[in-house]
Parts: structure tokens; sequence; C-alpha cells
DNA sequence: GGACGTGGGAGACAGATGAGCAACAGGAAC
DNA sequence: GTTCCTGTTGCTCATCTGTCTCCCACGTCC
């Protein structure tokens, strides 16, 4: 267990040499001409005495702080802001870095959010993560400019920062695809009101893949609800009981799937003998946890976080240079989770 | 917005005057006689350049940080953490303080644990929180005990550190009290297998209550298995068949009430008409979202956080005394939330 | 010649870093 | 065989990072 009153003085002194030769000696500094027998002698000794590092004076000295500030958005509001977190400080930890995070409120003022960055930069971190908790665009506090920074889960405004992204087309695609591939030719969409990007593209996807499989893709029934599981019910009740009521359904989120489950057994229909239903997010606590197990499209926030991380630290370490890669946000696939939600129509 | 290459030196020749008196100025250091013209002076000028203080260089010299690390076994595998970081996070902020945040894993080693809390130190942290994700016994790293630390969510096995744990045993009063309130002299309980503090807890405190209002706690009935829905599931289809079926049933956790629930679908009866439920946990994503809404026991995870920091900050600023407060672990109490899952039996 | 009002100088915090210095070896010149 | 020169090895000195804080200095007024 380290000591930490023991300085690089205490050692030198101990070890008879300067405290240049110990600073040397620990850091393994390549120009440094010195004695085997001295090295060892340092390095025996600093452990005895159990000697650590003060990072602060270090960073002080060398402009260096090897920690990363993460403003998130609402922490904990949603299961997702986890799994960024843990992708961020998983590959942080892997390169030497640590993680301050701030939580701040998405629906804070400009101000407020631009207070949170100054507080990491007072710290000087040496790059900054902003998370905002579902994807869509933001408006980005100025100072966040003046170290390397990247966006998780959503654009800027103003375009030009580095970002991730998910792939909610791709994602949307390969749920919709999931229900083609079973045999379904009446697919419906419970789709969510906000005017969020997902909305729409999810929507555009939709569409999109209906027609290129040679089904009719405008005409297919789409009923829009608050993507809450009471939305969800509602928006499936009324699809279910149209006229061309799917036999596939597409949910916007498991929480509006959960709904639809709820729908579908007061109607009569068992799942997914009746009715084959995806969902989108994986949220596993409703996902795993329905009966049957519901088949949905993950988002890829560990992914994300430790994505952004990764190419932080290479912009930190200059192995990068972020702004070329701010013309476009990189986009990350969504993978679908297969449960058992969907199975073949009935003949 | 600030900048970075501006420091207390550059502010000083600017002004005219000695970084001595900038810096008597910006900390209005009460014993300093400085003019009412200077004073302004040297605001101005920080303000005009930009000048945002380096908290690595103050903490150098000060031997305080303003941060606090917190290390939390397992990020984002349960919910419950982030709401245990959000309380954390608002309150360090609330006093000025910044969370460092390290990921560790609970099954991880005891070297490894140690050497997050090493990484903490050598960033000279001025207290660590330790959070554990359910509240247990843990074996605590040696090194902890070099600042201010606090247990969250958990006792140690040594014992003599500061630590803030859920009020098990009256969560359990209240639910059962919410069943007995309602009406009910047949209740169950769908209990969990692990070995863990709440498991008996809860048991305990279920059968003493019933006990209490007169009814036999000791002959009640009790179905185990593991804490999912499946498991949940499947106790609640035992404890239901039983020739004594109870009308009213308090589940270990919202994700077995989330399993009875489907057992007693399966079963022709109807929440809560046929049958009363409680869960323990909230975890909204289920509690709030089954059909009807589940009634609960919410964990105080945001303020077991908020609690920690708080007493954690006072024990850094010399206001409180930690090993006072080690003898006893801080027990926090843990609201029932009244949903839609309970009503009076049927006569 | 104190008291008061204003302000500055010089470490110290813990470590990093480039320039420099002593000691010694080997080789060449005398 | 001694002296001089050049290189190398092994290590140290001085200075720097940005800020705080104890202590001192200077002038003026009574």
């Amino acid at each position: 267990m380290s000591n930490r009153n023991i300085g690089i003085k205490d050692v030198a002194v101990a070890a008879g040499v300067s405290v240049t030769t110990v600073s040397h000696v620990l850091n393994e500094v390549s120009y440094a001409r010195i004695s085997p027998e001295t090295r060892d002698k340092v390095r025996t000794i600093a452990e005895q005495l159990g000697y650590g590092p003060n990072r602060l004076a270090q960073a002080l000295r060398t402009q260096r702080t090897g920690m990363l500030g993460l403003v998130s958005e609402d922490i904990a509001t949603t299961p997702h802001a986890g799994r960024i977190i843990l992708g961020a400080e998983e590959a942080a930890k892997a390169r030497g870095y640590n993680l301050m995070i701030i939580n701040t409120s998405g629906s804070a003022s400009l101000e407020s959010r631009q207070a949170d960055v100054e507080a990491l930069l007072e710290r000087r971190v040496d790059g900054i993560l902003y998370a905002t908790m579902y994807h869509r665009n933001v408006e980005l506090p100025a100072n966040l400019g003046s170290v390397p920074s990247v966006l998780v889960d959503s654009v800027a405004t103003g375009g030009n920062i580095t970002a991730v992204i998910p792939d909610e087309e791709g994602g949307a695609r390969a749920a919709v695809g999931a229900l083609l591939e079973a045999g379904h030719t009446r697919v419906g969409f419970l789709n969510n009101t906000d005017d969020v990007p997902a909305t729409r593209q999810r929507l555009q996807a939709f569409r999109a893949t209906l027609t290129e499989a040679g089904l009719d893709g405008d005409a297919a029934p789409v009923e829009s609800e608050v993507s809450e599981v009471q939305g969800g019910y509602e928006a499936a009740r009324r699809i279910l009981t149209r006229e061309d009521a799917p036999t596939g359904l597409f949910c916007y989120n498991d929480r509006m799937a959960m709904g639809a489950y709820r729908a579908a057994a007061e109607l009569g229909l068992t799942i997914p003998a009746d009715l084959s239903v995806v969902g989108f997010d994986d949220q596993e606590l409703i996902a795993a946890n329905l009966h049957p197990g519901l088949t949905t499209v993950a988002l890829p926030h560990y992914e994300m976080g430790a994505w952004a991380t990764e190419h932080l630290i290479d912009a930190v370490e200059g192995k990068t240079d972020l702004t070329l890669m701010a013309l476009h946000p990189t986009i990350l696939s969504c993978p679908l989770v297969r449960r058992d939600s969907i199975t073949a129509p009935r003949p």
C-alpha cells in the first residue's frame, strides 16, 4: 500500500542520489544514462518506501492530466447512460486514462452546461466526451472547442465536431427484415410522435424495406403515439383492429412493444403465433423479461462510448486529427437481438 | 469563454500589480488589504483576459483537489448504479466538488480493486466513495483507509468504515403492511435464493409483521427461486396453486413480481381483484409499466449516494469524524410507492 | 515612532527536463 | 612515458509548471 507522504525527494535521499536520477529511473527516460545498479537501487527503495507518484504535480509540469471529462446529459434517467459510461470507462482505463463525470440536464440552459464544461477545463482534462442520452441534435457549449472533444449519440446543430451515432436506418431495416424473412407480408409500424431523427429514419427505413421486398411500403399501416408502454398499447389496439391488421409489428422501442403485448393479449392474439413483434433498444429489463422474449434491435451504447473514448485519446495523443472525422458522424451498427417474438405467419 | 493559457501571472502583468495581489483579490483572502480600485481592476482584467484558475496548481499548493473518487462495482449492470452516481454527483456539485469515477468488477480480485483505489489516490482525491451494487458484505481494499471513505449500499466484512444501507426490514414491513391494511389475511412471500442480507431480513420482517398483526407468521407460505422473472413465475405458480393460496403476495423484487403477474394471468387470476401484489426495488421500467402498475418499495439509491457524499465532504472538511459514524451503518428508509396492484381481497 | 493602509518577494507544493560537469578510457602526438 | 584531446558514462543543477501564503517594505498621518 503506497504512502501518500513519500515523494520522489524522499526516495532520492534514501537512495543517496538526486531527485533527477530518481525521476529518470522511474520514468525510464530514454536519454538518461544511469547504471543498472543505480536503477535497481532506486526502484527497490521506491518500493520499500511505498512511493506513489503525485499525478497532480506530474500533470502540472507535463501539461497532461490523463483525465477525460465526460459530460452526460441525464445520467440514470435512462439505463442507456450506464452503458455509455461503461464503454468509455473501460476504454479509458485500458489506455491509462481516468474519467471525470459531470451530470448535466439536457434541458439546462446553455450557460449552465457551459459552466459544467468550464469545471472540466479548469481541471485541465485532456479531452471531453459529451454524451446525450438519446440521439438528437444538440446545441453545444462553445468552450467545448478548447480541447479535443467527441459527441456521443447525437450530432451538433453547428456540425463540425466529431460524433458517433447509431445506425438507425440499418437497425430498422434489420428489424423489418426479420419480419419479412419469417414470411410476413402484412407488416405494421408503431411509431413515436417525438420529432427526433430516429422517428423519421425508422419510418423511412420501414417503408423502404417493404418496398424493396416487393410490398407496398407507402401503404403499410403506421400508428403513432408517445413512445411509452401506454402509447404502444393504444397504437397497437388501433393497428390490430384495422381491417388489414398486420401479422408482423415493428415497434419504435421496447416500451411500445410491451404495450403491444398487452393489446395483443386483450385481443386474444398470441405472440408469436398470431402476431410477430420486433422492438428497438434492447432494454434488457423489458426485452428479455417479456413472455415470449422480445426480438429487438440493440443500440450500441457501450460501443459508442468506447469508440468515442478511443478516438478522443488518439486525438489527445496526436495520433488522429479529429477535425477530419468531424465532417460526417461515425455510424455504428445496431445488431438484431433474436429472441422468441417472431415466427412465420399463420398460413 | 475562458482561455486555458492565461495564468494569474498574465493578469498581474496586464493589471500592473504583483501575482500576490491578484491571488489575494481573486481568492478574497480575508487578511489582504487591497484598495477597492485595485480589486476592481484586477477582476476586470481577469475577466477580459478570460482567466480561469488552474485547479491542478491550486490543488498542488493547497493539498486539496476538490475531487472525490467513486469506485463503483459494476456500473450499468444494474440501473440502480446510475441513481447512486446521480445522487453523489449532485451532492458533490452542490458543494463544489467533482467526481472521478472508476468502474470495477465486484468479482475482481482484491488486488485489482486495490489498484483502482490506488489510481484515485495518485490523483489525490480528497475522499472515496465505494459503491457496491447490491446490499451485501464486501472485503475492501486496504488502501481505502488512506483517505476518508464511505461505503454505499453494503457493509464491510471488517466493520469499522462508515456505511449507508437501505432499511430492508422497514421496507419489507411497509410492503407487507400495505397488504394487511387492504384487508388481506392470507399473505405469501416469493423470496430470493441468494444468501444475501436482504433475503434473510425481508423474510424475517415478513413473518414478524404478520405475527404482530395477529396472523400466524411462521405458517405463512413462502416460495423461493432465483430472483428473476422466470423464478418469480415458477414460485408464483407453486404458491398460487396451494390449497391455502394467498390473496396477497409480497415479492422479493419487481422482476419476480413480473413473473408473478404472468403466473396469475395464466391461472385466470386478475390483479388486483383476485390477487394483490407488492414488489421491491421500484425498477421503474418494470413497476410503472406493468398493468396494473406495481405497488412496490423503492430503494433509496439516490439518497444513499447523496448521503454518503454529503458526509464524506463533511469529513474531508473536518466537520465530522467518520470514525464515530463507523460504529453502525446508517440506515436509510425505503418508501412504499403506491400504484395499482393492491386492493381489498374478495369477501 | 507606532498605527494604518497598500502592496510585493520569496519560497513551497512534487515532479520533469535540458544543459552541464566530473571521472575515466583510449588514442595520438611529443 | 607523459601530456593533450576527444568520447563516453553516470549523474546533478537549475529552472519550469501555476498558485498560495507567510512575512516584509514602504509611505503617510498623527
